[in-house]
DNA sequence: GCGGTGATGTTGACGCCGTCCACTTTAATC
DNA sequence: GATTAAAGTGGACGGCGTCAACATCACCGC
C-alpha cells in the first residue's frame, strides 16, 4: 500500500467517509445517549466540512437510516453470539432473549433509534437496508422456535408459518416491551434485566406450551412484504 | 361573563395559553403524525408571538412533559371508559387491553411522545406530571388483576405486590411491544390490531393461568421509587 | 379611584441546525 | 496528458430554541 502512515497533514479526500460518519454517530449515541445529534457534529468528528456528508447520505433521515441498520447487525449478532454456549432450544431462546434485552438497555439511544419511528414516516415504510436488516433478524428467532424452543420441533413448512409467527409475534412484543419499559424507567432497576428477562420469557413459554394462539390471516411479522429489500450492509468491522 | 364574544380584535392577554398550547401540540401531532414539531408553531396556531408560550413552560421539553401527561391521561380513560361495558374481570382486562393498543396505534406520534425517551433524560428522569399520569395508568391495571381478571381474585395485599406487578409487568410489556411493533409497521396490518391484541392477551392469560412468574425482590413496575409525585392534572376538558 | 406591581405577551438578537448552490480538488480513464 | 466525475469546501438561507429588554394589563392596598 502507498498509503502514507506518515504525518499526512489531511488528504483532501477521507477515503472512507461514509463509514466514518456512521462511526461517529455510533459513538455520539453511546456517548451522549440523546438521539438528537446533529449532522454538523458528525462531520466536525470526521474532520471534514459540515457539507461533506451530503455526499454519501441523500439528507438525514438517510444517514439514521444507516446507523439504524448496523444497529439490527449487531443485535443479531450479539443474540447469534449468545446462543452458542448453549446447546437445548430452550436455553438457546433464553440466552437470545436475554441478548435481546441486554443490548437494549446497554445502548438505549441506539435501540430507540431503531425502533423510534424516525424512519417510519407514514408515507412510504422504512428504509430498504434497515427492512432487511430487521428480517435478518427475525431469521433467528424462526430458527430458535422451529428448532424446538417452545417443547417440540416445528418445522419451517408452509402450514407452520402461522403458528411460527404467532409464537414469534408474542415473543417479539413481549422482549420488545419489557426492553423499552427498562430503557425508559417505567421498569426497574436496570441490573435486573437479566432475571426479569428470564421470567418474562418463563411466562410466555407456559403460556406457549399451552396453546399457541392463532393468529389472523393476512398478518405479517416483520418488515411489510410485497417490497423491495437490500441484500449488502453496512457492518463490515 | 363580560368576556366579549363580538368582535374582539385580539386580547393582549390570552386568558390560558398554557392549555392553548397543550391543545395545538396534540392538534399538530395527530395532524402532521411527526414528533418534531416546533415551539414556534405552537405559538403560530395559538396566535401568540413565538417567545410567549416561555411564560408557560420552562422549555420545550417542559411542553412536551406536560402534553405526554394528557396522553396519559387520555389514554387511562379509554381503557377505563372501555371496561364500563362488561362484566366479567377477564373480559374488563382484555377491553383494557384492546384500548390500549388502539390508543396507541390511533395516535402514534402521541404514543411515542409518551414513550419515546424525549422525557426520560438519564440526568433526573421523568417529570413529575408524567410519572402520575403514569401511575395512574398502572392502578387501572392493579384493580383489574385483583378482581380476578386472571382467573382467581388477588386482594392488594403488601404479600400479593409480588404477584401482581409479575403480572403487570408481563402483561404490560407484552401490550407496548405489541402496540410499538404495529406502530413501527413490524407487524401488521394495523386493521387487525384487535385481533392481535386478543390473540397476545390469550397468550398471556395461558401463561398466567398456569403460574404467575416470581419477579425479583426490588424490582418495580411503573414510575421509579423514591421521588416526589404531582397530584394535579392538566387533563380538564 | 388610583398608582404600583407582577404576571403575561412582544420584539429583536444569538448561535446552531439542515439543506441548497457554486466552486475546488483529486483520482481514474482514454 | 486532457477530460470527467466523484468527493470535499465555503457561503448562504430560513427556521429553530432560547435569552434579554421592553410593553401591556389585571389586580390589590391605599
Amino acid at each position: 500500500m502507498t498509503k502514507a502512515t506518515t504525518t499526512d497533514p489531511r488528504p483532501y479526500h477521507h477515503g472512507d467517509l461514509h463509514r466514518a460518519i456512521v462511526g461517529a454517530a455510533l459513538d455520539v449515541l453511546s456517548e451522549s445517549q440523546s438521539t438528537e445529534f446533529s449532522l454538523r457534529e458528525l462531520a466536525r468528528r470526521a474532520g471534514v466540512s459540515h457539507n461533506a456528508p451530503y455526499k454519501h447520505f441523500a439528507d438525514k433521515r438517510d444517514l439514521l437510516a444507516a446507523v439504524s441498520a448496523v444497529g439490527f447487525e449487531l443485535l443479531a449478532k450479539q443474540m447469534t453470539d449468545a446462543t452458542k454456549e448453549h446447546d437445548s432450544p430452550r436455553e438457546r431462546l433464553a440466552a437470545m432473549a436475554r441478548a435481546y434485552v441486554r443490548g437494549g438497555v446497554n445502548n438505549p439511544a441506539l435501540y430507540r433509534l431503531m425502533f423510534g419511528g424516525y424512519l417510519t414516516g407514514q408515507d412510504d415504510g422504512r428504509p430498504a437496508i434497515e427492512r432487511t436488516a430487521a428480517e435478518n433478524m427475525k431469521a433467528l428467532l424462526v430458527n430458535a422456535i422451529s428448532d424446538g424452543a417452545l417443547g417440540r420441533v416445528i418445522p419451517t413448512a408452509a402450514s407452520n408459518t402461522r403458528e411460527i409467527d404467532g409464537a414469534i409475534l408474542i415473543f417479539w412484543s413481549q422482549m420488545h416491551g419489557l426492553t423499552l419499559l427498562l430503557v425508559d424507567r417505567l421498569v426497574g432497576p436496570r441490573e435486573k434485566m437479566d432475571e426479569l428477562s428470564e421470567s418474562v420469557l418463563q411466562g410466555m413459554l407456559n403460556g406457549l406450551a399451552n396453546t399457541i394462539p392463532a393468529i389472523p390471516a393476512g398478518v405479517w411479522i416483520g418488515p411489510p412484504p410485497g417490497e423491495p429489500n437490500v441484500t449488502s450492509l453496512a457492518l463490515k468491522g
